[in-house]
Parts: C-alpha cells; sequence; structure tokens
DNA sequence: TCTTGTTATATTATAAGTTATAGTATAATA
DNA sequence: TATTATACTATAACTTATAATATAACAAGA
C-alpha cells in the first residue's frame, strides 16, 4: 500500500535592519500589547513573557532605528508607562500588511508552483478550477477563429479564440497570459486516445473528493502542476479512478479562456 | 534629519507533513551531505553537526513517512553506512525547487509592499467575448457544486462554481466579480424555450459578421449591454437570423467563469 | 517625606537543549 | 575469529536560553 503523505509548505518571515535581526511576529505581537496595555510589564505578562525578555526587545527595537518605536516613561502618576510612537504604530499597520501577503503567497506556492502563475493570481482569483501561466508562442488565424499556441511551463496548450477577442486583447506573441480551464471541460481517460480535443494532459490520480453526482479528479501532472477534473460518479467506477492510477485528460481548445493583466 | 533605516524582508520556509515540523533547510542540507559522503557520521561533522543530532533527525524524517528518505546499513563493508532512496534524492529536489521559489517571492513582497498601488492600476482583458460586472447575490451549496446567483445591473446571471473554487476564491455574498461567458457557449433561439440553461438573454440582433463556418451574432440587451454569440452558418440561415431579429440567447451556469480581484 | 507602580539593570537560579563520551550492535572481510 | 567503520543507544557534562529575583531610579501624588 502506497503511504499518504500530506506535506505542506510553512514558513515565516521577518524584518532586518543591516542584515540584523529586527522584528518578526513575536516582537509585533508584544508591540501590539504595549499599545493596548500601556506598559511592558503588562504586555509581556499578557502574552506569558518574562518582563527582561519582553524589555530587552524594545529595546533593542529602539537603538537598532534612529526613531524609536516605544516611548518609555519610568516613575511618575502610576509608575510610569510605555507608548507607541507614531513610527511604532506605523510599523505594525505595515508588518500586517506583510503578514497577509506572506500567507496568501504561501497558499499559492502549495496549489501551484510557478511564479508567474502566482504573480498572475496575486490580486485575482477566478472560478477555474485550473490555471496556467503562459506564453503566447504564435497565433493561426482562421476566419472566425484563431488558434492560439500557448508555452507553459513544459506544456504546450492549444486556445480557440475568436478573432474579436484577440483584437479586442490586442493579444501578441510573447504576451504573458493565464489559461483557464474549467474542471467540467475536462474529460479523462484510462488510456491515450485519438480524439479531436487539442489539449491532452498526462499524470496520476492524486485524490479523489466523491460528491452526490460528480467526483473532482486531482491530478499530479508534470513540474509539480494539479490538475482538477469533474467527472461522474458513474465514470469514476466504471473506469476504475482511484488513488495512484495513470490517466489522461483530454479538453477542446475552445474551453480554454485566456486572461491577459495589462 | 531622517533616519535612514535600511529594512529588508527574510524569511524561511519548511515542509509539514500532517501539521508537524518535517524538514526545513538544515536537514535538507544534512540529507545532500549525507548524499556526498554515504554516511550520517561523516556527514554530520561536515556541517559541524552533532552525530546525535543528525541521526535523530533522519531518524524522525525516515519514521514521519511512510517510505523512508535514508536506507541506513550499520556493519558490513565499511562498518556500514548510509545511502539517500530514491524518495530522499526526489524531496531534495524538490525543496531545491521551493527554495528558489520562495526566494524570489521574498522579492516579490519587498516590491509589491504597496499592494494597494498594484490593485488600483490593474488591468484586465479576457479571450471571453462577453463581460459583465456583477455583485453575488446569493450562493447555494452542494455537494460538489453550489449555485451563485449573480446581479448585473437589471440581469440575473446564474454561475455554478465547484464548492472548492468558491474557497480558494473566498467568495462571499456582496463581492463585486466578473462573470464570463465565451460566444460559442451561448445558444440562441428565436422563441423563448423551455430549456435546462440557467441563464436567458433577451434582444435584438445587430450585427451578424459571417465566417466560413461560423458567424458571430451580435446582439443589443438590456442597459445598453452587448452580446456576441457564436453560431453555426447553418444555424443562422435555418433560424433566419438578420439584423433586427428578436432573439434569446441561452447559456448553462456551469459555463460561466466567475473572476474575482482582490 | 513617604507611597506607588512602573521602568531599568544586574545577578542568580532554573530549565531546556545540545554535545561529548562511552559503550553496544552489526555484518562483511581478511 | 579478530578487525573494521559504521549504526545505534544511553548518559553525563556542558552550554545556552529563559525565568526569577533583587534592587535602584523615577516622578507624581497623598
Amino acid at each position: 500500500m502506497k503511504h499518504k503523505n500530506d506535506f505542506k509548505i510553512d514558513g515565516r518571515f521577518w524584518f532586518t535592519n543591516n542584515g540584523k535581526y529586527f522584528a518578526g511576529s513575536g516582537r509585533v505581537e508584544l508591540l501590539k500589547n504595549i499599545k493596548e496595555t500601556g506598559s511592558i510589564s503588562k504586555a509581556a505578562k499578557v502574552m506569558g513573557m518574562s518582563y527582561k525578555a519582553a524589555w530587552d526587545s524594545v529595546d533593542v527595537m529602539n537603538k537598532i532605528t534612529g526613531q524609536s518605536l516605544v516611548s518609555r516613561v519610568s516613575g511618575g502618576k502610576n509608575g510610569g508607562g510605555s507608548v507607541l510612537t507614531d513610527a511604532g504604530i506605523k510599523f505594525i499597520e505595515q508588518y500586517d500588511k506583510y503578514e497577509k501577503l506572506f500567507e496568501e503567497l504561501l497558499l499559492l506556492i502549495d496549489e501551484n508552483s510557478d511564479i508567474d502563475h502566482i504573480k498572475n493570481n496575486l490580486n485575482l482569483k477566478t472560478s477555474a478550477d485550473n490555471s496556467f501561466a503562459a506564453t503566447v508562442k504564435s497565433i493561426s488565424e482562421g476566419a472566425v477563429y484563431s488558434m492560439v499556441e500557448l508555452s507553459a511551463s513544459s506544456f504546450t496548450i492549444y486556445a480557440s479564440i475568436s478573432k474579436s477577442s484577440i483584437e479586442k486583447m490586442q493579444l501578441q506573441v510573447n504576451d504573458k497570459v493565464e489559461a483557464l480551464i474549467k474542471s467540467n471541460d475536462l474529460v479523462l481517460s484510462m488510456d491515450t486516445l485519438n480524439l479531436s480535443c487539442r489539449n491532452k494532459f498526462e499524470g496520476t490520480v492524486s485524490a479523489v473528493k466523491k460528491g452526490a453526482v460528480n467526483s473532482e479528479v486531482y491530478i499530479n501532472i508534470e513540474d509539480n502542476h494539479k490538475l482538477c477534473v469533474m467527472v461522474t460518479n458513474d465514470s469514476v467506477s466504471s473506469l476504475n479512478i482511484d488513488y495512484g492510477s495513470h490517466v489522461y485528460a483530454y479538453c477542446k481548445a475552445s474551453s480554454v479562456l485566456l486572461v491577459k493583466r495589462v
């Protein structure tokens, strides 16, 4: 029996200043707590940190940068206290922004490890279950439709696009595009067939998610790409599709939709 | 004078297996050294690591995954030794790929710190002949597919989207999306029919562009919207489609693709 | 002037983790 | 059967990181 490995990628990030560690998630959390409580000692207690560790962190951050992030007062009304400076508040906001982006990118890596694809999907999400970052290799013009040949890492993908769309997109050779394929526009087969479909993908099944009528079949294809194919449950059983099965996925050129960022 | 802060972003990544730490840069370096030296102890020495730490790492990795990455032999020709299995070699290759990608991502984050700027200047062109700016009105979840009800000016458009796509898009009610429909996913009729298609548009033909086999039929529908439908020339003549004809265009919910800007 | 609660600093104590060391097990080989 | 160089295991010694403790400085307020 094959062992099912549920590998995922995880990561952390932090800011450095002249190569030296400045602040990561822990110190930012501390800063947030100082902002809330108005005191280093209280902030430390809230997050189960020793006072010394907290004080040292604040001191390092204040010293590393010219303008300090935390303004500290000892003695006075309630014995003193600490508040964030404007720079400190700004830093937290900046960190949060970066954190969100970082998490988004980690998710994208898991999904499809292609830097162009990740760039394309950074602030764009589509309902297409499959998408490839691709480059236009050639455009063969027809009367109404044009055949666009795309290169996506090691694959060649064909897209049949109406001429008016090509004009509207101002599509040209070497353009970078995202090729979208809906999961139910793909057809599965266990053998290599002589179909009229222009697009063919080869791979092994990595998962089958069964629904009431249909099943989503996930396929690992070349270059760490995944493919999601929607198949009826009948087909799953009749074709005997299971984890590890070697399969072919076909798709008409007219089912491929292109998106280009200008 | 403003202090010049040379802030940069740095980070690490690693693989987890069922949420538990599996391997990061250190363990991969160890694997590479084992591959080179053919021994755990030599590999540890090369990188200034204690033997126990090295052995423990290897042991954990071997135990976490079913198929071990390192094959160890004690006793024998030269007292024994360790070699990477095929899975181990493959893992290293995979890690290297991800490492390169991760570094690119960190650069991307550094460059794109001003995400809002990019978002606002984002212009998108698609090969879909028809697109509608729409708002999500409701999402009816099914086992595999969900039906998304969209409101585009005075139209209601239905899109059938796989549940996984909805999760990926984090699609929610009131989200602003673009609904794309390819011209050859639309079907024309002169009469109002009882089709299983969820989407129906009504309008008058404003132009017919004839090709060798197919024709593009342009239709003026409500709210100054245009629709482009791809029809065979045979249909054009048999249905007697011409400028001014009053027609209906149908389209399955599963043919509608959604794009969301984040 | 004494109280207060905090910042600030140094010192000590403790815990956690790592390394060094020593020793056992192993199987091919001379 | 002794040799060999490694894998493997256990434990003591050490190092590092963290926590706890003690104590001074501080400035407003009673």
